[in-house]
DNA sequence: AACCCCTACCCAATCGATTGGGTAGTCAGG
DNA sequence: CCTGACTACCCAATCGATTGGGTAGGGGTT
């Protein structure tokens, strides 16, 4: 309800102090802090005459005015690979849920993964004057990040993490043990894995907490089970089509680090006459929403996307604080579908 | 590359100025307009020691004091149902890119399609003082742009269309008719559309350009064969249900407007023993990365997603600059997949 | 010599909110 | 009656960039 005056402009302080006949600052001061203020700034009489009239007039502060002055703008910079990800897409939905119950505003951009992008980006939101990053794109190398460190800039991760660093993630290497017990439990013993982008700590996470716990167990899991790959599905078909030329016998199971790779795996395998779900076990990651609508529905573990980008806001705001915060990682949970609901200790 | 004075401020134009010994309106002017400015602001001469002192210093200008002055803040607000759903993705991708390029930011905001916060993220959008706004999920009643209107704000509409107002969209009219023209040369002469909420223009255009077509064709489209549905998966399933129930002899094909509708329907024929491609034709909208990924890959119409995006934020440009601007509609093309290859004819 | 016109700048107000530092006026206590 | 403590405000500087309105000095014209 922004409101304007007789001569087109938008209320201001000024406005309504002159039509009160008190000082701006005073306005200020009732409207800027909490009921609290009355003691000291204003008498309680005036104090409500001033927000009644505010409320009346449809007075909105100016961001450009307080900003300027306060030096804070009330803004966040969310830098993503890309939003066409369904992953970040939902992630970013709970980063502006929880931004807007914190009076926050949120830039989201998109990098590619590409470091030179994800320069220009950071780049234009600090000239915007945000007031902190969440990082979505973090590669595992860290020179990005060394460098926001260096420039004193507060920032948060976000999906994927990286030692050090304060993170909002899901617990990918739980995520993956979840999957080599599924597997293992099904009776599947020889597997392999769709890894994902090497330079993601999701991707290394999951394969390290599946490789891990399969060893664990007593399976093998020789070094050319594991296909690196990108993260959708003509990556996964790819992947698949190395796998499948690769080893003999053809495993039984296969575990994509990400759903649209898991995707692009099953038609590969479908066209090579293997069944999925029968022949060969297909589980994916993230449970986005296609993975429980596909014809043979896919197992997935489901990461509580919304919830990290909501905490990956919080996180932020206590930075900003200047608490010191510990990174954070969400539980996920196994969804068992068709695709691997076949038991093949059988 | 924003750069700090020793006291760990960012360099101002004043800095700039007493260091060079000049009135920061000079410098200011120097900056502010491109290099045409040397004739009356400046010295060729002093221009240069401005521009390279400001590269050096690493001098980026402040927007909260800018915009406090210029009344303009070269933001702009951008409104869609859910970021989640894919189509709204990429045109914000394509958003975000014709925003760079003509140096505008941009923020993104989740309406839910909910009347209630569309109105509220306007409100924050202009709170937060955006130059103009791009409305994704614009109603066919209109209420909420006739509120716009009468408060003055620059605003163009995305994806939906609403007759009088500027608007980027596909032309779902023309998408429409491919698919008619499509499923009636196969052969196809008993036909069903899953038609998606009757407030979007999406929706409704894409169905109206189907049934006039089929009409003029020679086809036949009772009433009962357009069933209006949500937008995603579970929208789809339901209205296929309802086809499959109220509908005999089934129809041989099936019109989703959304992939996500088309996806539920294929799960539900499948589940009641059609064949997809063979016993019904299925065709979806907006040829998403899924479409062709699917075990059985889905017709689709193929719309400029990236295109529209870029085209809304240049026509909002143009408002800004006080043009009048008329609605764009692209052009879509017809995928044709396993999912309607089947020849009917026959 | 008087006049005009450039060139190359400077000056100061302004945008709207915030904030450290007052100050009248009232009341109580000594 | 004086002092001190409140209460309820006011004042003015400030944040950084922009912009309409100067102006000094030099050169050219008549």
């Amino acid at each position: 309800m922004k409101e304007i005056t007789a001569d087109g402009r938008t209320v201001t302080l000024k406005d309504l102090a002159n039509e009160l006949g008190i000082h701006p600052s005073t306005v200020s001061r009732i409207l800027h802090s909490g009921s609290d203020v009355a003691r000291g700034a204003a008498s309680v009489a005036t104090a409500e005459r001033v927000r009644e009239l505010a409320r009346k007039r449809g007075y909105s502060p100016n961001p450009q005015a307080a900003g300027l002055r306060t030096r804070r703008t009330r803004l966040m910079g969310v830098i993503v690979p890309r939003l066409s990800d369904l992953v970040l897409a939902i992630m970013y939905e709970g980063i502006e849920e929880a931004a807007a119950e914190l009076g926050y505003s949120t830039f989201v951009m998109n990098s590619r993964d590409d470091p030179q992008e994800q320069r220009r980006k950071t780049d234009t939101m600090l000239a915007r004057r945000v007031d902190g990053l969440i990082i979505g794109d973090a590669h595992l190398d860290g020179s990005q990040l060394r460098e926001l460190t260096a420039r004193n800039i507060p920032f948060v991760l976000m999906n994927r993490r990286v030692t050090g660093y304060p993170s909002a993630t899901c617990d990918d290497v739980l995520g993956g043990q979840l999957v080599a017990d599924h597997l293992w439990s099904q009776g599947h013993r020889n597997v392999a894995v769709i890894a994902g982008e090497p330079y993601a700590s999701t991707a290394v996470d999951r394969t390290a907490g599946f490789a891990d716990r399969w060893k664990s167990l007593g399976g093998k899991l020789p070094q050319e089970a594991i296909v690196w790959s990108r993260f959708d599905t003509a990556g996964g078909r790819e992947a698949t089509e190395t796998i499948l030329a690769g080893r003999n016998p053809n495993p039984t199971a296969v575990f994509a680090v990400n759903d649209f790779a898991a995707i692009g795996a099953m038609g590969v395998l479908r066209s090579h006459g293997l069944a999925v779900g029968s022949d060969v076990a297909v589980v994916g990651f993230n449970d986005t929403s296609v993975a429980a609508e596909l014809p043979i529905p896919l197992s997935s573990v489901r990461s509580p996307m919304l919830d990290i980008g909501r905490t990956a806001m919080q996180l932020l705001k206590r930075v900003l604080d200047g608490e010191q915060v510990e990174p954070v990682r969400l539980k996920p949970t196994l969804c068992v579908r068709e695709s691997s609901a076949w038991d093949n200790a059988a």
